[in-house]
DNA sequence: AGTTCGATCGCCT
DNA sequence: GGCGATCGAACTG
């Protein structure tokens, strides 16, 4: 496996790093999955980023510098993979929506009985965050040191671009800021 | 101190 | 397609 990738690829708007990081690789103690779908949450004009309403003890880390998880803790029961972007001061993040399992299946399928196919086991994202084991305790992680880390893979595959609206939000509800590998059968929803 | 509701998932009909 | 699980963050008073 490569190095992980630069502080630089993040210190930029979400938007551009939630298209960029598509194909890449995220992995976690020998788990891996290459990314296939993510959503952008913006520094300004969105409502519905958990940083709107400004630096709370919870969003923190998305006021802070580049390339750090921001994991939170959502319905009581999932943990959600965000990577902050932007300068530090800046909020600005992308959320992990879908991973193609690449490495670890064993314990992959181990972490998430429910699914029956592999093209489940890290299909949404809190399926992706059990099935590599993230937790609330990556909170403020440095995936430029790891232990969760992004690569580029070593071969990449040429893929199409999608883009839609988010999903499950109801403020800034219209701004086309998911995006995704089409036709990817690891795609949470078409 | 109490209330509301959420960047989800899986099971039920 | 609908809904319950399950609990912390943020807001109200």
């Amino acid at each position: 496996m490569e190095a992980p990738l630069p502080r630089a690829f993040f210190e930029r708007s979400a938007p551009q790093v939630a298209r960029d990081i598509l194909g890449k690789t995220l992995a976690l103690d020998g788990v891996s999955g290459r990314i296939v779908e993510t959503e952008a949450y913006l520094s300004e004009g969105d409502l519905a980023a958990h940083s709107a309403r400004g630096v709370t003890p919870r969003t923190r880390v998305i006021f802070g510098p580049p390339g750090h998880a921001y994991v939170y803790f959502i319905y009581g029961m999932y943990d959600c993979l965000n990577i902050v972007c932007e300068p530090e001061g800046v909020a600005g993040c992308v959320l992990i929506r879908a991973l193609e399992p690449l490495t670890g299946l064993d314990r992959m399928r181990k972490r998430r009985p429910a699914a029956r196919r592999d093209e489940d086991l890290a299909n949404g994202p809190g399926k992706l965050t059990r099935a590599l084991g993230i937790k609330i305790t990556h909170n403020g992680s440095d995936l430029t040191r790891g232990p969760i880390t992004v690569h580029s893979p070593e071969a990449a595959k040429g893929f199409q671009i999608a883009t839609s609206t988010r999903i499950g939000i109801t403020q800034s509800a219209d701004l086309p800021l998911r995006f995704f590998i089409k036709d990817n059968p690891c795609v949470s929803r078409r």
